[in-house]
DNA sequence: GCGACAG
DNA sequence: ATCTTGTCGC
């Protein structure tokens, strides 16, 4: 599949709800070898007061040291609104100008965002995903939709996040007595590879640090620029 | 009809 | 997400 077919980006809500139910076919559940990666990114847009100017910010680090291989900043100006599931439609745009200025992809990336825990299973980083043709995974810090089962079946650390019948992802607890991360399925990965990618990138806080960083970046910026 | 609702 | 101070807890 071409990627660039995830492209055109809709004016309208009904157009960008059409056009998540066509790409939604695209998506590849697959393995990944997360202890193989080396490289991974953490995403993050800060908007303005006004809602229409946002820093896009994308930090790539490289595992397992966890070292900062480079960062990425851009501010432009966004129009679509934002629309609960249609996220992907307002932040995507300035993230793309972020991926196009960063020289070293990343083997895998993590989205402030849903994945398949998504109304039509296809959240932002699902979309995200097949814009730049690269792994992701959702790591989200509250719930869209769904809800956290009790299962024996899973781990020490994470719970199923179920709606009907649908596994939707996992609520991930990264730290004692803190709220759990919601990791779901983004683009070419499977849930066990998103679990332990995000795992791998947990140090010390609830939010994995690609995640941190990407918001402290944004954050700077936006605050560098008033 | 009413409430919920990633960032 | 953004507007905002102090405050409780590890």
């Amino acid at each position: 599949m071409n990627p660039r077919e995830a492209f055109p980006f809709p004016k309208t809500v009904t157009e960008a709800v059409e056009l998540q139910l066509r790409l939604r076919e695209q998506v590849r559940e697959e393995p990944l070898d997360t202890e193989a990666v080396r490289l991974v990114a953490g995403t993050d847009v800060s908007f303005g007061r006004s809602g229409s100017e946002a820093w896009a910010g994308i930090v790539v680090l490289r595992l397992p040291e966890m070292q900062v291989v480079e960062e990425t900043v851009v501010c432009t100006t966004v129009s679509f609104p934002y629309v609960p599931g249609l996220l992907s439609f307002r932040e995507s745009p300035p993230l793309l100008e972020a991926w196009q200025q960063l020289n070293t992809k990343p083997e895998v990336v993590l989205c402030d965002a849903h994945g398949r825990a998504h109304p039509r299973r296809f959240g932002m980083a699902c979309h995200f995903g097949l814009l730049v043709d690269t792994p992701t995974v959702g790591c989200a810090k509250s719930l869209l939709c769904g809800a956290v089962a009790r299962s024996s079946s899973a781990g020490e650390d994470w719970q199923p996040i179920y709606e009907g019948e649908d596994l939707l992802g996992a609520a991930l607890y990264t730290q004692p007595s803190a709220q759990p991360v919601y990791v779901s399925v983004g683009h070419r990965v499977d849930l066990p590879s998103a679990l332990g990618i995000v795992r791998r990138c947990v140090r010390g806080h609830r939010i994995p640090e690609p995640l941190r960083l990407a918001h402290e970046l944004v954050t700077r910026a936006r605050r560098g620029a008033a």
